[in-house]
Order: structure tokens, then C-alpha cells, then sequence
DNA sequence: GCTCGGCATCGATGGATGTCAATGCCTGAC
DNA sequence: GTCAGGCATTGACATCCATCGATGCCGAGC
């Protein structure tokens, strides 16, 4: 229904974790899911997440990144960096530009994490 | 089917932020999301979190939640703190005692910031 | 009154993090 | 080869944050 472009390739995405609300959390599983929710803790990568998430092409050039978030390219590049080690978001290189894109199923890890508990 | 003891008085929750993948996230609304979700991007906070769901109390005294974590007191007050005022966690004195509760729709609130875009 | 126990707050410290200017590295065009 | 543009990396700086010891506050019991 999209992409006049070839989407970028999605990876596989390690489930992580039991649900917060399920089972008591052990301290190593805490520990990685801090670290994925960290990712999110920041407004200018929600911002970006949200262009990368409600493109209709299903990804976006870098250079198409900085001016909307309203900061340097730099600090652009710096955290699609941190969402990429993430694995929140895919990249690709397309002649000069980098063309990122969202991995739905990475999002769908965290929002399983905070699912209630079963009945 | 819980409750020897009164849960806890669940403060109602406001909504924030169309879902990151619905619509492309206002300034201010990644702001709000971004203070949300770091409220979740601590370990310690994710065991609290943690414990305070999956008992089936429905609440828990501060007086249980410090060895557990493998805390000092005064850090696992600091970050029940934090849960409080980000709305995660409500608290109520008993007596001599502090008793922590979950607020799931607070959760249910993030969790919705996450779901996929509408088909 | 005094004392003890439970929790919050304060102050200090070390480490992580967001930001940007400057710079480096590629790639494509000329 | 040279040049220009796009993106990543580096270095520096300021700020935030997690942690803990010490301390304060408050309620219950004596």
C-alpha cells in the first residue's frame, strides 16, 4: 500500500523480558529494559521515532530529519545514532543520503513489556 | 478477588500526546511523553514498578521494597519519588508505615503512546 | 517528658547525557 | 583531480541524575 521505495530491510527483534506487571522483574532483565525505555526518554527522539513512524514512504532521508526537530545536525546524528544501537529504527545508505525508518516490531516489544497482568 | 487491605484510591489520568505513530508529535507533547517514558528508564524503578504490580496485595510497604532492590533506603525513597510524582504510583500512610500502589492506567497511558498506527 | 523506628530530605560526589562548533570522511558531479 | 554537499565523529561544556551518609521529621509506645 506504500513505498515507491524499497523499504528498509527489517531485522529480527529479540523479545526481552518478562512484563513488568506479569512477574517480578529480576535485576539483569530491569536492567535491559531500562536501557530500551531510556531511548524513548528523550523528546527529540520521540520526535524523530514519529516522522520515521508516520511517513507514508516508510522511511526519510536524514537531511530531511534536522530542520523539523529544530536542532543542529549533529545532535540529529547523535541520536538517530542512540535509536539505531537501540534498534528502535533501521539505516541505509542510498547514494549520498541515509535514509532511515522505523522497526515497528522493536515498539511492539516495549508496549508488550507494560501489557497488565493476564486476568 | 484481592484486598484483605483497601487498595489504594486510584487518582484519575489524564492522557497525553497523540500516539507516536499516529500523527507526527508536537514539540510539547515529546516533551510530555519524554518525561514520562524516563520515569521507566531506571532499573530500580522498573523492580518497583514491578513489585508494586504482581502483588497480590494490590500495594506494598516501602519497608519491603528496599532489600529487595539492593538499595539504600534513602535512593529507593528517591526513586519511589519519582514514580509518584511522574503518576505511576500512588502512596498512602498506615500508621507508622508508607504503602505504594500501581496506578495501571497510568501504564495504560504510555502503553497507548506506543500502539500502531490505525491500519 | 523520652526513645525508637520508619520514611523523607539534604548535601556531596561521580558518572551519564544533551548540545553544538569544528572537523573528517564519502560520494557524486564537474 | 577538484569541489561541494551530506552525514558521522570528535572534543568541550553544561546540565542532569543516581547514589549514599547524615540528618530531620513524625508517630507510637513507654
Amino acid at each position: 500500500m506504500v513505498a515507491e521505495l524499497p523499504l528498509l530491510a527489517q531485522p529480527e527483534v529479540e523479545a526481552c523480558c518478562a512484563p513488568v506487571r506479569t512477574a517480578a522483574l529480576s535485576s539483569d532483565d530491569a536492567v535491559e529494559l531500562a536501557r530500551r525505555f531510556a531511548a524513548l526518554a528523550d523528546p527529540v527522539r520521540l520526535q524523530l521515532l514519529s516522522l520515521l513512524a508516520t511517513d507514508p514512504r516508510g522511511a526519510v532521508c536524514a537531511c530531511d530529519l534536522v530542520e523539523p526537530v529544530g536542532k543542529s545536525q549533529p545532535t540529529v546524528s547523535h541520536h538517530l545514532k542512540l535509536l539505531r544501537e537501540a534498534g528502535l529504527v533501521v539505516s541505509e545508505k542510498r547514494g549520498v543520503n541515509v535514509w532511515y525508518a522505523v522497526v515497528p516490531a522493536a515498539l511492539d516489544v516495549l508496549r508488550d513489556a507494560l501489557a497488565p497482568a493476564p486476568s
